[in-house]
DNA sequence: TCTGGGGTCCTAGGACCC
DNA sequence: TCTGGGGTCCTAGGACCC
């Protein structure tokens, strides 16, 4: 029997920004994105006494709170305090998995001797990030990472939750479904609709059914309903390649005008043939995202005859699966997502055009690595400087790509 | 002043080959 | 002189996570 933990921070841009500013201490605040047309990332725990929630717009969350405080997430601050918690978490495994930018899975089943138990281990961690870092987290711990993830959720903040191996299946037998990591509000709602409401009732509901109306994904809920989960902590070092490299953005303003549309595709592939460098992968596939002022949402995408990472050539990809496409509704969001990835050592090509291209793009993005994105970009590019706002995604992983480099 | 951005995985249909 | 199948690859969309 193993023992994992879960640990979650507590409201996490949220907290790093009142810590960081104290004027913001014990005040409704909530973490937006710089836009105008960006959401609320994160509120603190005083914001969602009034109802403030993550995925909320502005005016919404203002029509909740009207004193709140809205704060433009700061994305270095929150990538160098999430790998200081990261870091920190290696004192007491070595399998530590990194879930998002506060959130990890620690396999525990080798220290707890050396620590003297898990409540220790949660003691300890709990102390240290609040003592060095000044914010809260909450911990689960179970024999598996589903149950860990279920225990961390269930008392906030700065909460301990156990779940002993023999208390496990009645704590499952009225928890209600969507708790569990893996059923979002589609499932939810689907088997609401056919009665199941607690873990219990689903883990009871005939396997047959679930099969034929959700396919794999029936079997994972039935275990998942059982607290059964064999999947592994994976720290990053052994973690798969990535699959793609993507970067879309929501525009200031709608656009119809194509020379205004491919002045973003730029930009955007620009980013993700940069991240690709960076990673020392090249693609194979080109996708292009447009959605349009209705919220429809489309993407095709492109096979390429060889794989690729250079700006240039996805910003070509990519307006040619625009070409195809008719533009008679404004676009409000547009996206580029390289996939099928391999890894790929640089390697100086053989013809002098190409190579003399492969030779600017490499000083380009050495000084873009000093000085800054857009520090050297395309002409066309510089009447949008600044305005695509970097803002962090919960998803975000610290350790990233590190392991590709070492296939 | 309606509705972000980074990913992964699964499904279903069609093309194509044998 | 007809409607077989299996396998694989490609594509689009949608569900899920944070």
């Amino acid at each position: 029997m193993k023992t994992i933990m879960h640990v979650d921070m507590n409201a996490f841009f949220a907290a790093v920004e009142q810590q960081s500013n104290p004027a913001l201490r014990g005040r409704p605040i909530a973490v937006t994105g710089s836009e105008k047309r960006s959401i609320i990332l994160t509120a603190s725990y005083e914001a969602r006494a009034f109802g403030v929630k993550t995925g909320m717009t502005r005016f919404a969350a203002f029509q909740r709170c009207p004193q709140l405080t809205l704060v433009s997430a700061n994305n270095r601050l929150y990538t160098h305090v999430s790998t200081e918690i990261m870091a920190l978490f290696q004192d007491y495994t070595p399998l530590v998995e990194v879930f998002s930018v506060d959130e990890a899975f620690l396999d525990l089943s080798g220290s707890l001797k050396l620590f003297g138990g898990v409540e220790r281990i949660a003691y300890l961690i709990k102390s240290r990030i609040k003592t060095r870092l000044g914010i809260t987290c909450s911990i689960g711990v179970a024999p598996n990472k589903l149950l860990a993830k279920l225990a961390s959720e269930q008392r906030k903040p700065d909460g301990l939750t156990i779940f002993r191996p023999e208390e496990i299946p009645a704590l499952l037998e009225n928890m209600p479904i969507q708790e569990l990591c893996g059923i979002g509000r589609q499932l939810g709602r689907q088997l609401h609709e056919v009665g199941i409401f607690t873990c219990g009732q689903l883990s009871r509901f005939p396997l047959t059914i679930l099969r034929k109306k959700y396919g794999v994904i029936g079997d994972k809920l039935h275990s998942m309903a059982l607290g059964i989960d064999s999947s592994p902590v994976v720290p990053a070092e052994e973690s798969s390649l990535v699959k793609s490299v993507g970067h879309s953005r929501t525009l200031r303003h709608d656009l119809d005008d194509r020379q205004a549309i491919c002045a973003f595709l730029l930009q955007l592939a620009e980013m993700v043939g940069r991240r690709a460098r960076r990673y020392q992968v090249s693609g194979k596939v080109v996708t292009l995202t447009l959605r349009y002022t209705d919220f429809t949402t489309i993407s095709r995408q492109q096979a390429q005859e060889d794989y690729l990472n250079g700006s240039e050539e996805i910003y070509q990809a990519a307006t040619q699966i625009l070409d195809r496409l008719s533009l008679d509704q404004p676009v409000r969001l547009l996206g580029v997502r390289l996939s099928s990835l391999r890894f790929k050592t640089a390697q100086l090509p053989l013809f002098p055009a190409e190579r003399r291209q492969y030779l600017l793009t490499e000083a380009r993005d050495h000084v873009n690595d000093r000085y800054g994105d857009f520090t050297i970009m395309s002409a066309s590019l510089l009447e949008q400087k600044g305005k695509g706002s970097h803002v962090i995604s919960p998803a975000w992983r610290p350790q990233g790509l590190r392991n590709i480099a070492v296939r």
